[in-house]
RNA sequence: GGGUAGGUACUCAAGCGGCCAACGAGGGCAGACUGUAAAUCUGCUGACUUAUGUCUACGGAGGUUCGAAUCCUUCCCUACCCA
């Protein structure tokens, strides 16, 4: 078992903030003292199935907790992802129904079981309290927070003062989130930084409900491979935990400089001491940043998809990019027709969504067949014989007709 | 309930009777240069059997007009002020 204080230099190592310190400090000390687990909760919002590695960064900090002994408490939120979204941003996304929720939350439990330890992991939906609770109850709940604290909220008051629509049932969002925390008994909640608002909301609830509060730790938000904004699917930008090595490789390369070694450290997970090696390496000048970055690449793949899979993504990389290959790995697709000009041919293997987008790749010289760049649109393509289309610098494709 | 300002393509944002598939910026895509980095430069960015062509589109539905994103009516939506 570990010290205390060796336990709390591993947890507290790379969180943004870790609130109250004593708080924390005491809750640990009395679970080594009683050998009682702590209960660390994360809620996931399963409207989005896909887990990318922007949600690994917390989730690698529980898979810590864990590992010293303490108990991870899933919160799949079925029940509010059911209702709609809150952050405004996407005001029209659709509601879900609480089979989709059930559903997605299996695949992102699925996933995440890639990170997590699940023998040490509950899972709950939060319908199981939520959805049970009358009117009354909720405003019960809503009674013991007001306004103006929920105004405290950056993106609530950045909206209110731009004139954006704010609708009630957004102010309730943080408040259910925090019952949830009364509902589980959380001793502590994880989350991005965007959530501590969130978080600090559940410790006022828990009080009024008469509980010990909960103390929340914030990881970074990581950014997604354009470098600028934090990682999200609906951006585009996000590398999935479910990419095969050979995107998941490619993505991580096209990641600016400046986010080197901040992969290494949150997606990575890499110590301390080894990043801090790297961040003076790349300063020093005696570590080329593409060097680094294969290395990050590299760890990455390990990480996910098993030991040495990153050196074979590497090998394909360096045959594709650098030596201008093509995959050893293309999909392929059949065709009607045995003839068939360049502009069908994108179209019907979905490399273009119109044939307007494909006549323009065409002209700007982003189509090529067996590496001969094709210029006319009109140019029929003979498909006796297998041939490959690339489409721009990334897709590949196998083309065969029948 | 009353008043004011608004609703334009992925986003922001011009246009305010014909020259508008709609200026500009961002984003995205393609090309050049590179380290699948950044920066920079160029082109494209509604669809259709590529046509000085047709169709769809400026919150919805009607209307005026030879002609509407632009004018009128009505409905819906948003913010703000007053109650």
């Amino acid at each position: 078992m570990k010290t205390l204080k060796e336990q709390f230099d591993i947890l507290s190592d790379g969180a943004v903030d870790l609130l109250p310190q004593e708080d924390f400090m005491r809750k640990l000390e009395r679970s080594i003292a009683t050998g009682k687990p702590l209960r660390a909760k994360l809620g996931l919002d399963p409207s989005r199935p896909d887990i990318h590695i922007g949600h690994a960064v917390v989730l690698n900090k529980l898979r810590q907790f864990q590992d010293l002994g303490h108990t991870v408490v899933l919160i799949i939120g079925d029940f509010t992802a059911m209702i709609g979204d809150p952050t405004g941003k996407s005001k029209t996304r659709p509601a879900l129904t609480l089979d989709e929720t059930r559903e997605n939350g299996k695949t992102y439990v699925e996933q995440a079981a890639k990170i997590l330890d699940m023998s040490r992991t509950e899972v709950v939906y939060n319908s199981q309290w939520l959805d049970s609770m009358s009117f009354r109850d909720v405003i019960t709940l809503s009674a013991k927070y007001t306004v103006a604290q929920l105004l405290e909220r950056d993106d609530f008051t950045k909206r209110y003062r731009s004139g954006e629509p704010i609708s009630v049932h957004e102010f309730l969002y943080p408040l259910s989130q925090a019952y949830d925390s009364v509902a589980v008994r959380s001793d502590i909640e994880l989350g991005g930084t965007d959530q501590k608002f969130n978080l600090l909301v559940g410790r006022e609830i828990m009080k009024a409900y008469g509980q010990e509060p909960q103390c929340i730790l914030t990881m970074p938000i990581l950014e997604g491979t354009d470098g600028v904004e934090k990682m999200s699917k609906s951006l585009d930008n996000y590398i999935a935990l479910t990419d095969s090595a050979k995107d998941m490789f490619g993505k991580t390369m096209s990641i600016p400089d400046s986010l080197i070694a901040r992969y290494y450290r949150y997606a990575c997970f890499a110590g301390g001491e080894d990043v801090a090696r790297m961040e003076s390496e790349l300063a020093a000048g005696t570590l080329h940043p593409r060097a680094a970055k294969v290395h990050v690449s590299g760890s990455l793949v390990d990480r996910y998809h098993g030991e040495g899979s990153g050196k074979e993504a590497l090998d394909e990389f360096e045959r594709v990019f650098v030596k201008k290959d093509i995959p050893d790995v293309i999909e392929e697709t059949v065709l009607d027709g045995t003839s068939l000009d360049i502009v069908t041919i994108l179209t019907s293997a979905s490399m273009a969504q119109s044939k307007s987008e494909a006549r323009r790749l065409i002209q700007q010289g982003g189509v090529s067949i067996d590496g001969t760049k094709i210029t006319d649109p009109a140019a029929l393509i003979d498909l006796q014989l297998p041939v490959i289309l690339r489409v721009g610098k990334l897709r590949f494709l196998r083309i065969s007709g029948r």
